[in-house]
DNA sequence: GCTTGTCTGTCCGGTTCCGTACCGTAAAAA
DNA sequence: TTTTTACGGTACGGAACCGGACAGACAAGC
């Protein structure tokens, strides 16, 4: 991760986005544009959290990891969010680790300076809160989804997710990861992946899934995508 | 649901024990002690939330239901919380079913009243983001637990997590409503039940579950209740 | 008392998914 | 180029859990 020059506004990041001129005004200074990598680690659990990332085309995934090596992702963060959101809440440590997914762009902030602007009980405030709401809410449907739904169908909202986050058809994912994140073993991603395939949904490379049929996989989907993405517009204002 | 008399603290809900005196004293006036009923409705999914409860010694559930009939409880409130923290999310409505799991008293307070406090920015906004953050740990590792572990060991938790907000050993549940809980069938629960009570660790009557060796459960159990714990304790200030 | 409804124990075939392993192939490194 | 590594397809026995059903046991109401 390396810091480049100053991101100018229109963010793509819809948090920085949709704030007033003013209050974005008082942030600028401090935000810096950011490359990151795959697989970079931002938190890990009982660490400090320095920083918060606002993803602009990349997701991270905030992933809860057992100690008998089972891992599985319980959120997303793209460009409708902001990683840390737990520094607002009064902790500024993260519980789990949080990890990108999908490399691309971010600004990241010092976390002194999200504090003190969310201390202002401005419009920062209020769209942070919003935005943890709707946090809580996919976090929520990923709890009963993990439960209820079969691993097709979370594979495939995973996707389109995805996708949702870093507005491209072309995910540069392994099944390994993939695997990681749904909380099922490499070789039954493999076998859903070809039954996707098979369906014309997707097409998998060795190392990327192209997204073929959107509105196909948003067939095939349980009603947790619409929800969770419901949820999200409606924090943003565009409901 | 029926109002009671006007409560006097010191209160057995933490959060409103932790407030400092003046605090207290103005939202004393506006609360009302509750005694709740068994499977009674706090909020459905999309209805305004127009009060919000501090249960004593009653649990309340959190649960996602979905269109094919499955249902899964995605989070807890007892003592140590609050129901309805998306209102001061800015939020003034409810995700999912709230419902009273085990009863007894709780106290409720209008939302309007919290907010106006909330806005204060004093204690109650600091104890309140701080729960928040503590609530959203214990959905992540509910997301986490329904995936990667089995049955027996999440029944197991679920009747700890009772016992921690209830403060009794003596359950009034049905193995229907747990398997609701839990996402998995009425059968099962019985079956699970059967092996607990040959540990030792439990013993289940016809709508009552006593708690015999809570030292034995939580060997039993997996880490996510640990986790959850303490994540708690922490926000409670107690750690 | 008897009846009725609720709750629990038990069973069975079927499905999903796991754990593990092996091999071929694509990509990267030497 | 050759070698090495990473990734993906495939297979197989087994475990966990489901859907559905049935009957016995208990509690409450008549």
């Amino acid at each position: 991760m390396s810091p480049n020059e100053k991101i100018q506004p229109p963010f793509q990041n819809r948090i920085l986005a949709a704030l007033p001129p003013k209050d974005y005004a008082r942030l600028a200074p401090h935000l810096q544009a950011f490359t990151m990598e795959r697989g970079e680690v931002i938190y890990r659990p009982n660490l400090p959290i320095e920083h918060v990332y606002f993803p602009i085309a990349s997701m991270i995934s905030v992933v809860a990891v057992t100690s008998d090596g089972g891992s599985v992702e319980v959120g997303v963060i793209g460009r409708e969010g902001m990683t840390g959101i737990s520094a607002i809440l009064g902790v500024p440590r993260s519980t789990d680790d949080v990890m990108v997914q999908l490399p691309d762009s971010a600004v990241r902030l010092e976390v002194g300076i999200l504090l003190a602007e969310f201390q202002r009980a401005g419009a920062l405030q209020q769209i942070l809160l919003r935005y943890t709401h709707a946090l809580m809410k996919m976090v929520a449907q990923t709890a009963a989804c993990n439960r209820l739904h079969h691993a097709p169908v979370r594979l495939a909202r995973w996707l389109l997710m995805c996708r949702d986050r870093v507005q491209s058809n072309e995910l540069p994912l392994t099944h390994e990861f993939m695997a990681m994140m749904l909380g099922i073993r490499r070789a039954g991603v493999s076998e859903i992946a070809l039954t996707l395939q098979e369906k014309g949904f997707i097409r998998s490379k060795r190392g990327l899934i192209t997204i073929q049929d959107k509105a196909g996989l948003e067939g095939f989907v349980c009603e947790c995508y619409a929800i969770v993405k419901a949820e999200f517009n409606q924090t943003d204002g565009r409901a």
